[in-house]
RNA sequence: GGAGGGAUGCGAGAGUGGCCGAAUCGGACGGUCUCGAAAACCGUUGUACCUUCUGGGUACCGUGGGUUCGAAUCCCACUCCCUCCGCCA
């Protein structure tokens, strides 16, 4: 959520901050009203509980002076005086509740620097990679071999199941075989590798709390999205950001502990609810998948910093694996609720002819954080400051699979393993098992 | 799942209805002393919110309710931690 303290005192950045994300200035302007409400009311219940604390003062000197009937006196007086104050407080706490509810679904504050627009359209490309750009070459031209789908590709080489996928779980839940389960690791083994001591690794749980889900901003908003386990009051994580994120939920930390990064392989669960019939083949949209995260609390001035490395580790994984990629910065209409800037990396999937997302790195201002209400005290002494949070996958690896069996894919049929993966997947070469 | 014990400030730990936002000790920070340091002594040391702001007020002693003029203190529910038993990868 965005700071109250902020809309105060300029309300005018903030309508016109959030006017470019299509956010309605009436919106603003209700919620601040909301919020002077809500103080004047809180003010009055204070006042009441004020003087009610004073005459309970009043009663044990009368009690203690034997005043007795002084004291019934008071008491009787401070029990009205209650009543009100009571009434009052609820009033004030039906304010504050309505100006939090709508604090939590208000977006936040995109970054100066994002790119003005409306939609995925304008999102600005401002990198493309290919293997031996470095050296002149021209974007690569696909042979046939290398157009064929990944489906078609799992299938025959027995590296994917997605029937029997569907026996266990039903569609858009995939099924990795024999030497496709194994790359599948060595994908996110690989990964992981490349981030030691620097990001700690973490194998948080899977299902978390609606207070986790709530911190990193999935709920309230995007309950349909989440898989619930309603019998426990758990939610299954759509990414393990939720739990990086509320690692150290309500902690204050210490400004030279910072930046603070961590990297997690999860399994990640949507419901695609918003996108039911749409690319519902193969691995482009899936219920469960593989992730890894690079997640990072910092101070403002470092955040900038912790996007660039994130952004820089997730393009060098896919170089490593020879993957045509490009990188979007997106326009302030394609921006996550959360988000104050975002780079998308989508990989090229040469069979189906298509750039798969497989990375989105975020950053998110204090918006997270505020949530989450994880702070840190200053070097120089001052009091706590809300942190910031920056992550980004690294990869998402359901994905890349599909674009590394499509693009590796040789006249034989067979895949060749990326030189970085072999010893990870065992073979230099998944072929046909006959 | 059963039985018992516990949760208080940075840490340890007192407080069982009325100036308790909280004793005491320790830590940290500042100062006195010293050539310097140690010791000793003195002082400071939570967070959030409201405000008519050199000030005033409110909340917070695991969480949520309740009793009371008044709750860290009494009552109820829940959560987490520890010990033991059962079950289990």
């Amino acid at each position: 959520m965005i700071d109250l303290a902020l809309l105060r005192r300029d309300p005018a950045a903030v309508r016109a901050a959030l006017a470019r994300r299509g956010v309605d200035p009436s919106d603003v302007d209700a919620l601040m009203e909301l919020d002077a409400e809500h103080r004047i009311r809180l003010q009055y219940a204070e006042e009441l509980r004020s003087e009610v604390k004073g005459l309970s003062r009043q009663v044990a000197a009368a009690r203690k002076s034997g005043d007795t009937a002084l004291a019934e006196e008071l008491q009787l007086k401070s029990r009205s005086l209650g009543h009100d104050e009571r009434r009052a407080n609820a009033e004030a706490e039906t304010v504050a509740d309505e100006v939090r509810r709508e604090l939590l679904v208000l977006p936040n504050l995109p970054d100066e620097e994002a790119p003005d627009g409306t939609s995925e359209a304008d999102n600005v490309e401002v990198t493309r990679w290919w293997p031996g750009i470095e050296d002149g070459h021209d974007a690569p031209e696909y042979a046939d071999f290398q157009r064929v789908a990944h489906w078609d590709i799992g299938e025959s080489l027995g590296i994917l199941d997605f029937e029997r996928g569907a026996r266990l779980s039903g569609s858009m839940f995939p099924l990795f075989t024999g030497w496709g389960s194994r790359l599948l690791r060595a994908l996110s083994a690989y990964s992981l590798d490349q981030h030691v001591g620097v990001y700690t690794e973490v194998r948080p749980p899977t299902l978390v709390l609606t207070e986790a889900m709530t911190a990193s901003g999935h709920l309230p908003k995007f309950v349909d999205e989440a898989y619930a386990v309603e019998r426990d009051g758990l939610w299954a994580i759509p990414t393990a950001e939720v739990p990086l994120t509320s690692m150290h939920r309500g902690e204050t930390l210490v400004e030279s502990a910072l930046p603070l990064r961590y990297c997690a392989t999860t399994p990640c669960f949507r419901r695609e609810a918003g996108s039911a019939g749409k690319d519902t083949r193969g691995l482009l949209r899936v219920h469960e998948f593989d992730k890894t995260e690079l997640f990072a609390y910092c101070t403002s001035a470092q955040a900038p910093g912790v996007v660039a490395d994130i952004r820089g580790r997730g393009e060098a994984v896919l170089r490593a694996f020879g993957l045509q990629y490009r990188v979007l910065d997106l326009c302030v209409g394609d921006l996550g609720l959360q988000n104050a800037r975002t780079f998308d990396l989508e990989v090229f999937a040469p069979g189906v002819d298509r750039w798969l997302e497989v990375s989105s790195v975020s950053w998110y201002r204090d918006y997270q954080a505020r949530r989450a209400n994880v702070r840190y005290r200053p070097t120089d002494g001052g009091s706590p400051v809300v942190a910031h949070t920056v992550n980004g996958s690294v990869l998402g690896w359901v994905r890349v699979f599909a674009a590394l069996i499509e693009t590796h894919r040789q006249a034989d049929g067979s895949v060749v393993v990326p030189e970085v993966l072999v010893r990870y997947v065992g073979t230099d070469r998944i072929e046909t098992k006959d």
